[in-house]
DNA sequence: AAACTTTGGTATATCGTTTAATCAATTGTC
DNA sequence: GACAATTGATTAAACGATATACCAAAGTTT
C-alpha cells in the first residue's frame, strides 16, 4: 500500500454559495432572485438575466434542504432494498432510476443486507430526510413498528418483491406460485418422477408462494415425495448445497430452484460432480438475470424482467403521489418459462 | 399481470410528528424538547422522561433537514458510482457502508452509468441536499466544470477507482500499473510469447495506467507486437470479443484481461471454440469478484478486496470530515496475484 | 442576610429557501 | 385628467429544527 501526502493549493474550504448572494451580486432582492431561478412570477427580461448571470457565476446550487421544507417538495426517493450486491436486485434498481430520473427525482439507495434493525434504521435516516417517496424490500416479512413508523409519517411507499401481511402500502410483485407450479408442470410433462425444491432459507411469503406452487404441481402430476432444502442466495452455496442435495437424495432428476444465483450454482455442482446439466439432472431457475443466458450450459429459468419490474414500481409510486387518496394498488407481474440448456427429458432409468 | 385494487381503510395521510408537538404533548417548551432528545444541557429526569415519552407516543423522528440547517451536522454521505449492478463495485459499496454506519453515517448511492451528465446532476443533487461527505467514482476522466462545482461547494470529497488529473481531492485507488505489469511477467515468466491486452474501451487513467504496465512489462521480457482489444465491461461483451480476439489473432496464447467480467467472459468464449482456458490459452483477470473463484476452472487474477478497498475510502473521508484542513492524501491499494486455474505454460508449437 | 453559584428551564435569533401580501410605477380606459 | 389595471419588484412570515443568551428559584458561602 502506497501512501502519498500533497499540500493543498487553495484554502480549500469554499464557502458554499447562498441564495441571498445571488441576490446581492444581481442586486436584486432575495425574493425576485428566488423567482427567476424557479422560472415563476412576473419578472423582466432584463433582471431574468442578471440574476441568471449571478447564479452561474457563483455556482449556485440550491439548497433542497431548505427549498423542500418550505414548499413541501422534495425530489429525493429513497429505496432500501436486502441485497444491492444481488444482479438481479441491480438491474431492478436501474430500472427505477431511468423511470424516476425521466420524472424529475432521484433515487438514492440504502442497502439493508436483510436486517431488520439496520432496515429501520435506514427507513428513519429516510423519513428523518423527508424524502418524497419510498421504494421498500421488507426484510423478515417486514416487522409491525416498522411499518407502524411509516404510516404515521404518512409518507408515499411502495413495497416490492416482498410483501408485509396486511399491507397499507401499494405492491409490486411476482406471480410466484405460478411461477414455480408452470416451472414444475413442464420438468412433470417432461417425465421427470423426483423433482425437487432447492434454495432459500427463511420461509418468507415469496418462498412459501413458490414451495406451494412446487407442491401444487407435484400433486397436480401425481407425483409425491416433495424435497425441500435449503440453501443461502448466493452461487457458492448453491454450489455446495447442491453437492450435498444430491448426494442425499440420488433419485432426484430435477431441481426447480427458488433463485438463478444457486440454480447456477447447482448447475457447477452437477458439472463438478460429473453429470450433464440438462441430460442427467435437470435445473430450473428463477428471474433470469444475465448470467442466466450466458452460463453453459444457459440456465433454464422462469423469467421476470427485472428492468420492467422497476418501470411499474416507478410508476406505482409516481401515482400514488399524485394521488395519495386513491385505493391501494397491487400489481404482480407473471413469470415466463424461458426454455435453454439446463432442462431435458430423464434419462432411461436402468 | 395482474392488478388488485383494495380500498384504504383509513384516512391514510396521517400528518408528520413535529418536535412542537413532542413539546406541547409533554407540557415543556420547544427548547427543552430539543435538548432532552440530543441529551445535551440540564434537563432533571422527570421532564426527560416526560419529554421521551412523548416522543415515542408519537412515533417522533427528528426532521434531518432542518436539524442540518441549523447545525451543519448531517448524517448522510453520498456515494456516485458508474455501476451499482458491477459485483466487485457492489462489494466495495457494502464495505463503504459498513465503516461509515460504524461512524454514525448513512451512505446513500447513485449510479451515473458512466455518463458525465447523469453524474454531474447527481453530484449537484448531493450538494443541494448538503451532504456531509462524498465519495465518487469520476465517469470520463471528470469534467472540469463537475470538479469546480464540488471545490466551490467546499464539499468533502473523495474520489476512488479513477482519478482525476491535477485532483483537488483525496484519492483511494489501485496499482494499476503494478498490477498488469505483475500479471503480464508472471505469464512471460510461464514461456508465453504472444500476450494480448483484453477489455475496456475509453482511454481513462485507469486503463492507460494498466495497458502501460503490460507493455512494460512485454519490454522488460523482450516480447514485441503488442495487441490490445477493446471490450466492454461485461461478460457477454467478453464472450463475443475475445472469440473475435482469437480469430483475429491466432497466435496469441496469453490474455491480460481489464476486469474479471470480461475474463469470465473470455475463459466462455474459448471453451466454446473448444480450447480449454489454462491449456491452450491463459487468462488473467483484474479484481477478483466472488464469481472468480467459483467460475469452472477459477479465474487466475490480479486481486484487489473490495471490502478492505471499502473501508479505506470510508477511513480517508471520515479523516478528511474531522481535519478539513490535513493535507491531501492518495492511497494505492497493490494487487496480488493469485494464481487459479486459467493460467499455465502455453502447449508447445508444432 | 447579602452575594454568589448552581439548577432547570424558556425566549428568541438563525439556517436558506418559498410564498403570500404589498407596493410603486407604469400603462390603459373612459 | 381621474381611476383602474397591469407590471415588476420588495417585505415579511413561514418551514422545523438548534443554539445562544437569559432568567427565576433554590442552594452555598461568608
Amino acid at each position: 500500500m502506497i501512501l502519498v501526502k500533497r499540500f493543498t493549493s487553495l484554502g480549500l474550504m469554499a464557502k458554499k454559495p447562498t441564495l441571498t448572494a445571488v441576490a446581492e451580486r444581481a442586486g436584486v432582492s432575495l425574493a425576485t432572485a428566488s423567482q427567476v431561478l424557479r422560472d415563476v412570477g412576473r419578472i423582466s427580461q432584463d433582471t431574468r438575466q442578471k440574476v441568471q448571470r449571478a447564479a452561474s457565476d457563483l455556482n449556485y446550487i440550491r439548497d433542497e434542504r431548505a427549498a423542500s421544507m418550505r414548499s413541501g417538495e422534495n425530489p429525493e426517493i429513497g429505496l432500501v432494498i436486502h441485497r444491492i450486491a444481488n444482479p438481479f436486485n441491480a438491474e431492478v434498481i436501474s430500472g427505477i432510476s431511468d423511470c424516476l430520473e425521466a420524472a424529475g427525482y432521484f433515487v438514492s439507495v440504502l442497502d439493508s443486507q436483510n436486517d431488520p434493525e439496520r432496515e429501520r434504521r435506514h427507513l428513519s435516516a429516510l423519513i428523518a430526510g423527508a424524502r418524497r417517496g419510498l421504494l421498500w424490500v421488507p426484510a423478515a416479512g417486514g416487522p409491525p413498528e416498522t411499518i407502524k413508523l411509516l404510516k404515521d409519517h404518512g409518507i408515499a411507499t411502495v413495497t416490492f418483491l416482498r410483501s408485509v401481511a396486511d399491507s397499507p402500502f401499494d405492491h409490486v410483485g411476482v406471480e410466484n406460485w405460478q411461477g414455480t407450479f408452470d416451472g414444475t408442470s413442464y420438468l412433470a410433462g417432461q417425465g421427470h418422477r423426483n423433482i425437487a425444491y432447492f434454495g432459500g432459507t427463511q420461509m418468507t411469503q415469496v418462498r412459501r408462494d413458490r414451495i406451494n406452487g412446487y407442491l401444487a404441481a407435484l400433486e397436480s402430476n401425481g407425483l409425491q415425495q416433495p424435497v425441500v432444502w435449503d440453501c443461502d442466495d448466493s452461487k457458492i452455496a448453491g454450489l455446495n448445497e447442491a453437492t450435498s442435495l444430491i448426494q442425499a437424495h440420488p433419485d432426484v432428476t430435477a431441481l426447480v430452484c427458488n433463485g438463478d444465483m444457486v440454480a447456477l450454482g447447482a448447475s457447477l455442482a452437477l458439472a463438478r460432480l460429473g453429470l450433464v446439466p440438462g441430460r442427467d439432472v435437470s435445473i430450473i431457475g428463477f428471474d433470469d438475470i444475465a448470467d442466466a443466458e450466458v452460463a453453459t450450459p444457459a440456465l433454464t429459468t422462469m423469467a421476470i424482467s427485472p428492468v420492467d419490474l422497476g418501470k411499474r414500481l416507478a410508476q406505482t409510486l409516481l401515482d400514488r403521489i399524485q394521488n395519495p387518496e386513491q385505493p391501494l394498488v397491487t400489481i404482480r407481474s407473471r413469470a415466463e418459462l424461458v426454455i435453454r440448456g439446463t432442462t431435458g427429458a430423464p434419462r432411461q432409468q436402468t
